[in-house]
DNA sequence: ACAAAAATCAAACAGTTGTTTGATTTTCCC
DNA sequence: GGGAAAATCAAACAACTGTTTGATTTTTGT
């Protein structure tokens, strides 16, 4: 067993495969792919890993780590501050370039949504269940207590959408607009704008029924 | 050449094509499994399409037909009774079951989206550019003349998001709540709902700079 | 330094993929 | 009805997939 070295070759795999699962999702990814890039032996990932499917559950435990600090739940700040600062924080990871692993976290992430598999249980438990309870924590306060769950559920789902949205339909922004940057202008003038639809929003379906 | 039978087995195929690959996807359809579910030999997708890319192309031009009526723009709704119109279509088209093509029409949209090809430039030619003019046009008399450019780019991006939304996440929400049914009550509570939500947000990014 | 353990490697394996082949059957048209 | 065209078929093809093998090299512990 080397210490500095093969090491090396198992993290080069790790590495490779996040980048390749990433771009070209499971099915399309290749072995053989993973090792050219990680520049390994063809059976390394059995060696290293088991086989594919390890590798990939490897990669999910990597990308989508475990602990996610549960946020201190300011009370010094109102509830529309605190959407706000939520949908900012979002924003940046999800967004944000030379963000480390984000880039590629959201990228899995919507392979899967478009193709669920078993490990969307996985993703779902440790990327978006802590903040769909955050989100939705904001939302009740914002909201009042008075408000059916109904539409908490629905507009809960409403801003995940909002912010998401831009994942998906890059593709097609870009195809529609070729001139424009992907994500013209900044971050946060989107975050702003959504933090203010949002809260129009909210505020339209709350004095209802 | 039969004109009852081989144009039968070349629908039957395309028949086939349309639903394998919108359950599983392109790369993932095997043209087995199409012919297998259509009662052809294995060689049928060659001799009456020429392969499996050309299949595909014939099932996008099946899936997505060429002339979508512009729509009246009748004059004698209000531009808020115009999105209500206008999102009951589409959320009736994306949602609604037992509705021909449509369901399997936005599955392949989906991955599309997720996994772009040079297919997404047709799709989005045929799918998405007519409706999105419409859209435009509504907010446009919604929002004002003196709105600038950039907020209508956005609030057209965000309501498509809104109606978009579940056909992503449905998969995540059954898995949040398992218990609940996929759209939880009937369509129209939750296209009454994306409108409310809209025509709120629009308020508030509207009387704005 | 040396044997045991770990890691790497070229090569091959078994399975599946889309596609082609060549014979056979079916259909069409005169 | 008979010959030509079209369609179907079983079988095989070549390329690719993930995985295994067994030998070879490298590293480790003493």
């Amino acid at each position: 067993m080397n210490e500095t070295d093969n090491v090396n070759t198992k993290d080069a795999l790790l590495a490779a495969a996040i980048e390749i699962f990433a771009d070209k999702g499971f099915e399309a990814a290749t072995v053989r792919d993973i090792c050219a890039r990680a520049r390994a032996n063809v059976a390394a990932v059995n060696y290293h890993f088991g086989g594919k499917d390890a590798l990939y559950t490897a990669v999910l435990e990597e990308v989508f780590p475990k602990d996610e600090p549960p946020g201190p739940n300011d009370d010094s700040f109102t509830p529309e501050e605190r959407l706000h600062i939520f949908l900012r924080e979002l924003g940046g990871e999800i967004y944000e370039r030379g963000n480390g692993m984000a880039t590629q976290r959201w990228s899995i992430f919507l392979r899967e949504m478009a193709k669920p598999s078993k490990n969307l249980d996985f993703i779902v438990q440790r990327q978006v269940q802590p903040r769909v309870n955050e989100l939705r924590s904001i939302l009740s306060d914002i909201l009042g207590p008075d408000v059916p769950d109904s539409i908490l559920a629905f507009s809960s789902s409403n801003i995940w959408a909002l912010m998401l949205d831009h994942l998906l339909t890059q593709p097609i922004l870009n195809r529609l607009t070729p001139h424009r940057h992907p994500m013209q202008g900044n971050i946060d003038d989107f975050v702003d704008h959504v933090v203010k639809f949002s809260l129009g929003g909210l505020n339209a379906v709350k004095g209802d029924t």
